[in-house]
DNA sequence: ATCTATTGATAACC
DNA sequence: TGGTTATCAATAGAT
């Protein structure tokens, strides 16, 4: 927000990433203290620095009891899907019933895997596959980035050269009326569309 | 931090508090993503409204699966909270176990049937989810492909301007030196750098 | 860490 | 709930 309009994007200076980082991670945990504190929110706020290091901030009670209150809450918001319902099996030992639940987050898993394909490891997280589904957008949105980037420069240059060339145009077009009117028996008049009343009218709206 | 500098305490009026309250929450959301882009840092925001309306954000993966690395990172850092066991979340009691793992399952169940739209996500059988792999595909495509459709008649038209805007400068100009050679007496040398001179070498390579 | 020019966020008002 | 505007706050770049 200063002296210098700031990308959406990862800054790639190692030492303007860390300062960017202090200064931002200051800003938002104080964000998120004035809001607890004007609006009577409980707010919680986990941060991660890209090395793994930890900041975190609860404005009411503790982490852990906020973490809690998010489970039940999170619970209440999304019902249970009927896909679960398939056999209640309310007679399972609790045990057991873990033990479902485990074989059932490994075949969603390797759904996902099945999706993202062409990795070698059987043995990726739910952590690790979220990362790597991260990275492929990184990655799309890098490359569709740089494209736009090469075709803007691209409508940009011809933009350039249309202007460059309108003006020569008209610029020439005033001298042959000049001579014209000089030599008064040389007619100016000519059958070509001026160029100077094609619509220039163009919208972008990628 | 406008028409009135805050004061750091309650909002009193319900109109303020709460209007306060849905912008600076955006706000605070918007910084939060912000600081994860820029910094490559993992980020997990939880609001709870005065009324107890949850609001979350979590900026790489799910609030799950960051809450389980809080879960880790803080265990080293507050060695009270709790063992959290051996392998992946044991040592809380078993029914919030269980509890995590459904809703783990539901986090995937509920991604699977977002993109794959309504259908159940277990029984999806591998030539599904090939299904699905192609659907995303052509989904990304046709997105991108009718915005390089876009520019791509974009850049065509600047060409053919600049086709025509060529042509009828070729023609004034051999207008100017007709009359020049006519007149015999009116200079038609231009001190105008000639714009058919331009490099018209651009290499398209998207 | 400190200092400003600027951008960004937002309180009050519609 | 969604704009507009006048101001205040956050912060990028430099020191």
């Amino acid at each position: 927000m200063a002296r210098g309009k700031v990308q959406l994007k990862r800054i790639e200076n190692h030492v303007h990433r860390q300062v960017t980082f202090c200064k931002r991670r200051a800003g938002l945990l104080k964000k998120a203290k004035e809001l607890s504190v004007l609006c009577d929110a409980e707010i919680g706020v986990v941060i991660f620095s890209a090395h793994g290091k930890l900041y975190e901030l609860a404005t009411k009670g503790t982490m852990q009891g906020l973490i809690e209150r998010y489970m039940k809450s999170s619970r209440g918001a999304h019902p249970e899907p009927a896909a679960m319902e398939t056999q209640p099996a309310p007679d399972l030992d609790t045990k057991e019933e873990i033990n479902m639940l485990k074989q059932e987050i490994e075949v969603l898993q390797k759904g996902l895997r099945y999706m993202f394909g062409a990795r070698a490891a059987a043995e990726m997280s739910l952590d690790e596959l979220l990362v790597l589904e991260k990275h492929l957008e990184i990655w799309i949105y890098q490359i569709r980035s740089t494209k736009m980037d090469i075709m803007f420069k691209e409508i940009q240059q011809l933009r350039n050269k249309e202007e460059i060339l309108t003006a020569a145009n008209q610029h020439l077009h005033n001298k042959v009326e000049e001579n014209a009117e000089i030599t008064n028996f040389v007619s100016v008049t000519s059958d070509f569309p001026h160029p100077l009343t094609i619509q220039n009218e163009i919208i972008f709206q990628y």
